[in-house]
DNA sequence: CGCCAATACTTGAGGTGTCAAATACAAATG
DNA sequence: CATTTGTATTTGACACCTCAAGTATTGGCG
């Protein structure tokens, strides 16, 4: 109801270095927070429709993927490399899929120590069906970019991706 | 060894529907591995420093989080729906909270099933702090990118997942 | 040969996550 | 007011996932 206006807060031309940060982080946080939920909730699709459709997860199905690719089989420590997961991890993950027939342990020969593991034909057939189902799904889910737009958001990862792994030095020297 | 070519597989200058398809297949594949390596690597870095230098989770912080913009509280199918977790995961994560002291459960007075979450002022303090540093880290971990970058990012994200959101429809009506 | 460190994997405890069934309370209905 | 219906939360069974400790087995070294 008053009129005075020269209380009115200024507005700086120039934004001080401390408003900059400011903005900055804040322009992070929201970006991170975007990028969460964007590949939570892809993740949550495809979780469900293996679910639905294979009655399969997605860290099976992942470790299936690995083991298509190598016909003489994997170790356990090379399928937790390639999975990025620990080695109790894979051995959780391994044990259900032997269970239901889908993988096979072999001791290797030379070295009793390692655990060859592979797809057996049954597995490979059913991966099959799965990969080919899984591949037009996250084509769907991708269509809302054009080629273009894919292009440019593969390079803008990519150039996060080799930030965040290349700052990760000073953890456990 | 042959010296005839008409018989080398011609090379169209006009790709047909299917190598289209294929390579775009291929391109959200690749796409979708790189969203997903990327956000695993930031949110392993993330869990590993709260882990290091405030001793709790993800989860953890991210429900306090919700909790420092609701003095009142919030109904644990608040924090579900805003967390995007189901309810039983949410009861487990307050369970660990309270047994710290850092919330507390308050069932309404006027419905009695309902139980009201609040952060303890021990909380609210551990949570500023914890807070600061996350923010931090953050922009750290993003500042590869320009402030163009990030809102080219954002917005390549938002189209995404605004389709993704979008074609929801089709499971269970 | 015999011991010992390194390697490959498994096990067990603890925190997340989901879903479906159980509980506790409230509201609407007759 | 008693019964039914609906809502808020918890519980229990599984599946992941990590870390740290345990078990086998190998290969080197005295």
């Amino acid at each position: 109801m008053s009129s005075r206006k020269a209380a009115l807060k200024s507005v700086p031309l120039v934004l001080d270095a401390e408003t900059r940060a400011h903005d900055d982080h804040h322009a992070s946080l929201r970006l991170w927070l975007r990028l969460l939920s964007c590949t939570g909730q892809i993740e949550s699709r495809i979780r469900q429709r293996l679910q639905l459709s294979f009655n399969t997860t997605l860290p099976r199905f992942d470790l299936m993927a690995q083991l298509e690719r190598a016909p003489e089989g994997l170790k356990m420590s090379e399928l937790s490399q390639r999975l990025m997961v620990t080695g109790g991890n894979v051995t959780g993950i391994t044990d259900g899929l032997e269970k239901e027939g889908l993988v096979v342990r072999e001791v290797d020969i030379a070295d009793r120590r390692i655990n060859r593991v592979k797809l057996t034909s049954d597995g490979a057939r059913q991966f099959r069906r799965m990969a080919a189902e899984h591949e037009q799904w996250i084509a769907d889910l991708f269509s809302a970019l054009s080629p273009r737009q894919k292009g440019h958001l593969m390079a803008l990862l990519g150039e996060l991706k080799a930030h965040v792994i290349g700052s990760k030095r000073g953890t456990t020297p």
